[in-house]
Order: C-alpha cells, then sequence, then structure tokens
DNA sequence: TCCTTCTATGCAACTCGTTGCATAGCAAGC
DNA sequence: GCTTGCTATGCAACGAGTTGCATAGAAGGA
C-alpha cells in the first residue's frame, strides 16, 4: 500500500495532475514503482477526501481542465509517519526464472530469444539511467581541498536510488548472459 | 497471472500437497515468486477443475488427509503454451526507493535503521543461497579433458537461477552500502 | 480527409493477493 | 497440565491492481 506514498514523495519534488504523476510513473518514478493512471486518479481522489493533498483548478484553452495537486499538511505528517514504519524487504516475482526452471520441461532451447529479448530491454534500460545520470547528477570539478558545497538531500537521494537502477540493471545484463551461456548448452527438443 | 505455472514447473520437478508447495514457495521458488497457502490451494481447485493436475488423496495417520497432485497433459500443453509466449520484463515494486526519496522531505538519518535491517536480510539470504549451492550444486573434480558428463538439464537450469538470487543479493548489499554512506552525510532533523 | 496520437479525466467489471479466522489431531517443551 | 508449533485444508471479506471502455478537443501526418 505504498502508491500513496509515492505519489506524496513526487507530488513534494513536484506538484502536478493525475496526467503528469502517471507520466512520472513511466519515467523516474516509474524505475522503481510502476502505476497506471486509473490507479493513480482512484488514489488521488482518495487521499483527496482524506485531506492528504490539495486541488486547485486550472483552466486550459482548447483541454480538459487540469487539476493540480500538491501535498497538504496531513499528506506530510501521513508520509513522515510511514517513513518511520519499518516494511517489509520486498518480495519478488520474475516470470522469466519461472520460465527458465519450466524450460528444463520443454525445449530449453526454445527460450533463447525471449531471453536475448529482455536482455535487450535492459541494456536501454542501462542506457536511459546513464544519459539521465551524466544529465542530471554531474558535477562540475570538485576543488582539491576545502570545504564542501552545501548538500542537497533531495538531489543526493534521487541520485543514490538512480544508482541502484544502474546497479540492478547492470546485474540483469550479467545475469542474462549467464542465462544464454547455459541455455545454449542444450540443444533443440527434448 | 503465473502463480498457476509457477505451481506446474514445482509439480513437474516433484509432486505435492498444497501445503508441501506452499512450504516450496517459502524456499527455493519462493526466492523468484511468492504465494500464501490461500492463493495455492484456491489455483491448485481451478487448476484441477481445468484438468491441468490430477489428485491423489493419501489417507495419513494422526494428520488430515493429504492430496497429492501432479500435472496432467493438460497442464503440461498450457506450461508449454506459455513458455512460447513472449512475457514484459517484470514490473519492479521497491518499497524502499520510494523511502529513500522521501527522507529528503523527513529526516534522512532517521532512515539509517531500516536500511541496515535490509541489509542484513540480504546477507542473510546471500548466506542461504551460498549455501544451498555448496550443498546441491558442487560437482566433484572435473576430468582434465574427456567428454563432459551427460547435462542435466532441470538441475542446469535449477542452478543458474539459484545465480541469479545470488547476484541479486550481492547487488543489493552493495547498494544499500552506497545508500548508508549517502544517508550519514545528513544530520538529523531537517 | 481521415487516422492516429496527445492531453486530461473517469466509470465499471474483473482478477489477483492479503488477512483473519476456523478446524483438528499430534508432538514437544515448560 | 498448558501452551506453542506443526501438518493439512479451507471460507469469507477486503484491498490492490488490471483491462476495457468512454469523453473530447487539438495537433500532425498520410
Amino acid at each position: 500500500m505504498a502508491l500513496e506514498h509515492a505519489i506524496l514523495v513526487s507530488l513534494l519534488e513536484k506538484p502536478g495532475s493525475g496526467y503528469e504523476l502517471a507520466r512520472r510513473f513511466e519515467r523516474s518514478i516509474g524505475y522503481f514503482w510502476t502505476a497506471t493512471h486509473q490507479q493513480i486518479y482512484r488514489v488521488l481522489k482518495r487521499m483527496d477526501n482524506d485531506g492528504w493533498v490539495e486541488v486547485r483548478d486550472i483552466p486550459q484553452q482548447g483541454r480538459p481542465d487540469k487539476k493540480e495537486y500538491s501535498v497538504a499538511d496531513l499528506g506530510r505528517a501521513a508520509l513522515s509517519s510511514w517513513l518511520h514504519d519499518p516494511i517489509e524487504p520486498e518480495s519478488v516475482r520474475h516470470d522469466l526464472a519461472v520460465k527458465i526452471r519450466g524450460a528444463a520441461f520443454d525445449d530449453p532451447a526454445a527460450l533463447i530469444r525471449e531471453v536475448e529479448r529482455h536482455r535487450q530491454v535492459h541494456r536501454d534500460r542501462l542506457a536511459h539511467y546513464l544519459a539521465g545520470e551524466t544529465r542530471d547528477f554531474t558535477v562540475p570539478e570538485a576543488s582539491t581541498a576545502g570545504p564542501r558545497a552545501p548538500l542537497d538531500a533531495e538531489r543526493e537521494l534521487q541520485h543514490v536510488v538512480l544508482r541502484g537502477g544502474i546497479a540492478y540493471e547492470r546485474m540483469m545484463i550479467d545475469w542474462l548472459d549467464d542465462v544464454l551461456a547455459t541455455l545454449s548448452r542444450f540443444g533443440p527438443g527434448r
């Protein structure tokens, strides 16, 4: 039940409409939390009822009005409370791993295409993350000694999460290489 | 909707009762697919209705009867068909990443305990996987040249999935170290 | 001109997954 | 003797997430 909290974080970083949130969930936030516009609209409505967010109607020309949401005090409190609650380490769900073990009872070689496709997706994601890192987090040459520049928590924490995404994609690409090498040792048919 | 398929794979590897499946989902299968006994019983019943599995009642002394499930031809066909369908690379859900980005609006240092706890969980899992690998996949010294031993697809594929789990845990531990180093650069309070 | 895509929001129906509870006998430890 | 935990299955209710559909005007390409 962390969708509310993911929305709160995103709105604290920058207020926006449900539609805009949905697009963010396809990009930066979506790297570690996915949500469709349906869920977002539904949850936003509930959050509004609960007083977690404030809405401002923004009329637009030629398009439907936009509702810009921002975080209210109650929402901030709810986020803070959630941050202090322990959470369980997330449970994993890897369809591909099920398929790989299942391939033993079918045709292992037939999975090669599929695994290659997944590897390409992870390569693309990695390239995308690395481009984002260069764009947003490249700092000018640090002075040799001297005091550090004041730390911007928001930026630093976004960066460390992005580094997590990068590490994950690199790990996946390496593992999928391993999987491909393993699959290729079995001939077609069973 | 891959729970059916995960169950099929598990039953092909070894027939068993719903209860036994639930325990396997806490162990080896659960490393990449979680399920509670509720889901398993419900899905097993549906799979039985659809003719994917066969049930054999095994009376026991002093305990409730056990229903041992095994995969029927229809189930095997369903698995094979699923294996040949492409799947989307799985969408991620990392509560912890949401928390880390959210910490910028609260107290970053307060997250340190939580992150350390998660790191410990991942260390434990890693140790567990490594022990399992030594136990199940240590091969006797390979002969210098000569022909390879016949390859056992089931075993090899189980092993490569386990190696994926190991790589994942190592990556997480390293990343959480990075997160801790980042969090520690911010003082308490905001 | 028509078709598609984008912005922007939303309902309804459905499936999937979680939580709490219930039964029931046996074994082990305090 | 009592509590806890294990085997073994299951119902009921709820909450989370997905899919299909609908509206509606603007912009851009075939």
